[in-house]
DNA sequence: GACAAAATTCAACAAATGTTGAAAACTGGG
DNA sequence: CCCAGTTTTCAACATTTGTTGAATTTTGTC
C-alpha cells in the first residue's frame, strides 16, 4: 500500500487541505487541487466536511485543542518547579513558546503545516479576530496572568503591547516564508527552529522587561 | 462631483484594489469586486493594468520607493545627527519604523491599507520571498549595518535573527487584525499607532541589546 | 452470505471568474 | 469642425468554481 494511502482518506484530505491552506490562505486553495493532493474524489471533502469554510474549521479545530493543552502543561510545570513569587518572565515566555519549537520538530510535517496555517489565520485582518480569540484567547489569558505576577507594578496597558509585540514575532516565525535565508545570504534558516526560538526567547524577555519595569 | 469621483478612474482602481487585497488577499478579491469598489467598468482594470497579478504588482510599487525614500532619509538623519560611533541601537530602531506609523496616520488612508498589504505579503510563505526582498531588502541591509556598528562584537547570525524578530513584530502591527483590542478587552487598540510604536521601539531594542550583548 | 449503513464515485448544475475584441465616447491639437 | 489617439463601455467567451443527488462500492453485524 502507498505511503500516502495509510491514513483513512478523512484525514488525508485534512493533511491536503492543512498544507494548502497555510501556503495559499482559504482562497487561494481550491476543493479540487485539495481532493487531488489527498488522492481522493472532489466530492468526498464535501460528504465528509460540509462547506469550504467548514473544511477549513475543521482543519484548524484538529490541532487546536492539543496545542492548548501542551502549552497549559507547560505553563504548570514552570508555575509548579517555582517558588511563592511564580517563575521569572523568561521562564514563561519559554512555557508559551517551545511546544510550538517541539510540533515544528515533530516527525509528523503536518504539525508544522499546520503552524504555518495558524500564522497566515493570525496575521488576517478578517480571520485573525474571529478564530485566534475564540480558540485561543483562554490560554493566552492565563499566560499574561502569569507574567503580570512576574512583573509586579507594570502597566496592564504595557503588558498587552508586550505581548502583541511577541505574538507577532512569533506569528513571523511559524510562516516559515524564508525571508531570512536569502536576507542573512544563508547565515539562517528559516526551518532551523532551534535557533529561531533561542534567539527569540531572550529577545522577547528583555523586550517585556524594559518596557513594563518602571524606570 | 462625487467625492470617490475626484482622483481619476485608473488611480480608484488602485485605491480600491489596494484596500480589498489588504483585506483578503490576493485569490480573496476578484477584478468585478474591486471595479464595483472603484465605480468603474470591469474591463477597464484590464485595460489599464493587463493581467490580475500585474495590477498586484502596480499596487504594491505604486507606494513601496515613496517608502523607501522616507526610511532611507529617516536612517541618513539619525546618523548625521550621532558623533563619530554612530547612533544607538534605539534611534536606528526608530529611524526604521517611524516612518511607517507617520504614514499610517496620514490622512489618506490607503497608506493604512498599503501597509496592511505588506503585511500580508511580508507573512506569505509564497509571496513574501519573492516581492519582499526585491523592494526592501537593499533598504534593510543598510539599517543592518548601522545595527553591526552599534552592537560591536554581536555575531552577525544573533543580529539576524533579532531583526527578523523586530520584522514579525511590526508585521502584527501593520496588519491591524485587532486582536489586541479584544484580547485586552479594548485597553489597546489596533487602531492606536502612537502607543503600538512607543511599546514597540524600546521593546525591539532592548531584545537586540540582550541578545546581541556578550554577557 | 444477507443486509443495512457508511463511504466513495460519477456526472452534472448554476454561478462566478479573468480576459478579450469590437464598438462607443471622450480628448486635445490642427 | 475634424480626426487621430486615448479612454471607457458593452457583451461575450471559455474555464473553473463549490456543491449536490443519484448510483455504486465497501464495511461491519447478525
Amino acid at each position: 500500500m502507498n505511503n500516502a494511502q495509510k491514513r483513512s482518506k478523512k484525514e488525508r484530505i485534512l493533511d491536503a487541505a492543512e498544507e494548502l491552506f497555510a501556503l495559499h490562505g482559504f482562497d487561494g486553495v481550491t476543493i479540487r487541487q485539495i481532493a487531488a493532493q489527498a488522492q481522493v474524489d472532489v466530492a468526498l471533502a464535501s460528504y465528509h466536511f460540509g462547506k469550504k469554510r467548514e473544511l477549513f474549521d475543521a482543519v484548524f479545530l484538529r490541532r487546536a485543542e492539543i496545542l492548548n493543552e501542551e502549552r497549559l502543561e507547560a505553563l504548570l510545570k514552570c508555575q509548579s518547579e517555582s517558588g511563592t513569587e511564580g517563575p521569572s518572565v523568561e521562564k514563561i515566555i519559554e512555557a508559551f513558546l517551545r511546544p510550538l519549537e517541539m510540533e515544528q520538530e515533530n516527525a509528523d510535517p503536518g504539525w508544522k503545516h499546520y503552524l504555518a496555517l495558524v500564522a497566515y489565520i493570525n496575521n488576517s485582518p478578517i480571520w485573525g479576530k474571529e478564530l485566534m480569540s475564540k480558540y485561543f484567547d483562554p490560554l493566552v489569558t492565563r499566560f499574561i496572568e502569569a507574567l503580570k505576577k512576574a512583573l509586579p507594578g507594570a502597566k496592564e496597558e504595557d503588558i498587552y503591547w508586550c505581548y502583541h509585540n511577541l505574538s507577532g514575532a512569533l506569528t513571523l516565525t511559524l510562516a516559515q516564508t524564508g525571508r531570512i535565508d536569502k536576507l542573512s545570504k544563508g547565515l539562517c534558516k528559516s526551518t532551523d527552529f532551534r535557533a529561531a526560538y533561542d534567539h527569540m526567547i531572550p529577545f522577547i524577555a528583555a523586550g517585556f522587561q524594559r518596557v513594563c519595569t518602571k524606570p
